[in-house]
DNA sequence: AGGCGAGACTTGTTCGGACAAGCTGGAGAC
DNA sequence: GTCTCCAGCTTGTCCGAACAAGTCTCGCCT
């Protein structure tokens, strides 16, 4: 059962896709927002951030606050699972275990995965597909200790985060995304139907358990077209940062 | 002059940085940064939770807060503005204009700018390097409230940002980007000196004032190996959105 | 008619308190 | 030695209050 201040943020979502509150138009005061809603300010102040920090709502102290949009945004859950994201869309979400196998970690992974020197890493190509399409070569690299569960799953298993959880109560809770371009190799090309040298969107990720504990280190090409990805920011609150190389 | 709140969130941030609190380590207590720092616990809290939305911090009803990483985020300004981007870290940004007019606004110019229909808007093509390297083209369609104070600018004007803040007070609040690659036509391959089809980072962002009024409509793309973006996410906070096309 | 100042309104900050809900470690039992 | 349970600890939620700080509107004066 949520919280009283989920509750109402989900209302004030709800109620500005229904064009209550229209983009570019005002919200209700705080006060007067605590009143039709029964609760104290602070109860209404931490519904409203969450809008806030989904770039939903401007808020600046002293002036009223603004209906900036009414993206959607997506949960953790919907982000990390390709299939999940796919269903959440009505799209069917396929994928398939190209390769497989255990070898010694690179350095990078060793750093990535918070491994001992030496250790050894499972290798996970996989291309998944969006309703028959091949759209996103996905190459994950597993500490031993999760390994063990993902060599147990079906080659074409549908969605490998849920199965995880299932099978071994695996939480995904925290996520680093770097995102950049790069070409297409040959295995790639050949992969995603598409010519070599052409345009991939890369993210390279790393997912944590709630202990901060890293499952995966994984690196996502998708073909040109087929996803963008979205972020709101603000002078409050910019979670997008840019780097060099 | 700082809230409190801001000021401890950033003594922690050091603090992690300086390796008080290494990465997988745990966190003081709330009550323990109360007494520690000599406020309350809800003052303390509003501290953390922005370390928490930034990625750095781990946060789980019951259990001791976990150090995640030590990655720094950048702020609005310094992402919205490559000058103030490549001078935090002590490179060179250039700017050179290649051409500038007045069109009529495209039907997704009219959408992104909250136009009337049939509307002018002010389209720059600019050129931006990186210690004297080319790096990015950008496009940007401006409103003519917005125009005029573009066109006053010079060709190789270092920072469009800080420009329209000194000259005419425009404020860029809150912003919205869309991530993608595309494959680099003639004219961007001629101006970032690569081939043409290979890879380009491209990100579409209309920026607004306090006000949800949009400032800019911009298609930046960016050479290949050039940049990347980095976004942090975790179960309780996902400000990154997958979307088709 | 325009500009300036003041007051009202709104959001932001901080507090202390009480209770809910989840996690972990230690002790006891098997 | 292992497993289970419980108590203590920790974070999350909600409250009401008071005050700070910023914005906006209206009225008055030039």
């Amino acid at each position: 059962m949520a919280a009283r201040h989920e509750e109402i943020a989900e209302e004030l979502r709800r109620a500005i896709d229904r064009g209550e509150y229209p983009v570019g138009g005002t919200l209700p005061t705080e006060s007067d927002l605590a009143a039709r809603y029964e609760v104290s300010r602070g109860t209404v102040r931490q519904a409203v951030a969450a809008l806030t920090s989904e770039g939903r709502i401007g808020s600046r102290q002293g002036a009223r606050r603004v209906v900036l949009g009414n993206r959607r945004s997506q949960s953790f859950a919907e982000l990390r699972s390709f299939a999940q994201w796919a269903g959440a869309m009505g799209r069917t979400a396929t994928g398939q275990v190209i390769e497989q196998f255990r070898r010694p970690a690179s350095d990078e992974e060793v750093e990535r995965l918070q491994l001992a020197a030496g250790a050894e890493v499972l290798q996970v190509l996989r291309v998944r597909g969006l309703d028959g399409e091949p759209v996103l070569v996905e190459r994950n690299a597993y500490p031993i200790w999760v390994a063990e569960a993902v060599e147990r799953l079906p080659a074409d298993c549908e969605s490998v985060v849920q199965a995880l959880y299932d099978d071994v109560g695996i939480i995904f809770a925290y996520g680093e995304h770097t995102i950049d371009a790069v070409a297409a190799g040959t295995q790639d090309a050949e992969l995603l139907g598409i010519r070599r040298g052409g345009p991939l969107l890369r993210i390279r990720r790393t997912t944590t358990t709630h202990a901060g504990r890293p499952i995966e280190w994984s690196d996502d090409r998708y073909r040109p077209g087929s996803v963008s990805f979205a972020v709101a920011n603000s002078i409050g609150s910019n979670p997008l940062a840019r780097h060099v190389g």
